[in-house]
DNA sequence: TGTACATCAGTGAACGCGCGTTCACTGATGTAC
DNA sequence: TGTACATCAGTGAACGCGCGTTCACTGATGTAC
């Protein structure tokens, strides 16, 4: 796949090639061992191929973060089927909803760790892309959220559901939980995710 | 204090002279920028002078994340001032005693990002002397989980509040929250903090 | 249908850079007698 | 108290490396006539 089945001088979609070699690399490598050079290596193609479609490094970072964030919110309409988000949807409580987003993100992160520490540790974030993309995947789990919460919580209960999954993912990913399998990461999602989303504050609700 | 006031050869103490220029350069530059090369140059000392006092660079990685973990660890205590983490401190809820913690984590993030990158995003962490210094601060707040958490919750929980605090830190170290004053940190940390630890799962509670 | 030519998308060599690390060295320190 | 010498903690030069980026170039493509 990498010194691939080219055999014409020109490329013919070198733009989409590099991108998915940056793809791979990424989460094979890190991100931080991720360089021009080897995107264009891993290509089959000269060093120098990728500034005919990147400015430079920082466009292509750029262009990486943005295809993770439009990834991530796809897989979140996915996961709750449920694409424009007004709908409230089956699960009655909030717990229920947002359990299967939190699972999402971190699967998305283990899947993609290289992807996942660009897209939330890298200043490449301040393109205006990228900002785009991130909005829109995070709007996708608020509008869930709002649906539940009063609006004097949603705020800070916004904050905290995205600190939360963040910060989970950024645990396992660091192998600071060990090393659970798929399902057993599954299965501490959720409970994470239904303990810590205590639903005391919702008009009515008391204890289990 | 870069260039320092050292007239002779030898240094005196060129070992903690590498530390403290390491932990400048780290929360100035950014933990990717951090080069054996610029601490030795900070320190005043030529390139090769580290290698009499740290094996090779991981070695300095390493003994700095340690220190960050073994000076949280002495913030935790320090926020409850109950240092054991044994008798059950003031506040009557759990939110109450994890605020501060909180706030804690947070802050030392915020004053050290450098530092706190490296302490959680770098594999030096598989050094054995970082371990037990993450244990340990660790160690300091679970303990504070387990006087008010029924032992069917307390793993989540712990992995919740970390995952929380965590993530929390990084969103505000990568800007992704704006960019607030100190004061204002505080108050986002404690109403997301109060507001994620519902305790509805506490032996009788309830809504407010 | 055939040819001239502009444009596009690559090549290969080279640039300067900072890095981690090693080498043979040398100045300062402290200890034995 | 004075001197010889081992040891320690630095120096400066050099190594090879991979990086991002620029340069002048060339092969392929497509369009005008």
């Amino acid at each position: 796949m990498s010194t691939s089945d080219r055999q014409s001088y020109h490329h013919g979609d070198l733009r989409a090639a590099l991108l998915r070699s940056a793809l791979h690399l990424l989460d094979t490598d890190g991100a931080d061992a991720l360089s021009l050079r080897a995107v264009a290596r891993h290509a089959g193609v000269s060093a120098n191929a990728p500034y005919r479609h990147y400015q430079d490094k920082e466009a292509l970072l750029a262009a990486l973060a943005t295809h993770g964030f439009t990834e991530l919110k796809a897989r979140f309409e996915a996961a709750t089927d449920d694409p424009d988000g007004t709908a409230a949807s089956h699960p009655a409580d909030l717990a229920g909803t947002l359990a299967p987003l939190a699972r999402t993100t971190v699967r998305y992160a283990l899947d993609h760790p290289g992807l996942f520490h660009l897209m939330f540790g890298h200043p490449c974030v301040s393109h205006a892309d990228v900002h785009a993309a991130s909005d829109a995947a995070q709007a996708t789990v608020t509008a869930r959220i709002a649906a539940f919460a009063g609006p004097e919580h949603r705020e800070p209960l916004k904050i905290g559901v995205w600190a939360l999954v963040h910060g989970l993912s950024l645990l396992l990913l660091d192998g600071r939980l060990g090393d659970p399998m798929p399902e057993q990461v599954d299965a501490l999602v959720d409970s994470v995710t239904r303990t810590m989303i205590g639903a005391d504050w919702l008009p009515g609700a008391t204890a289990p």
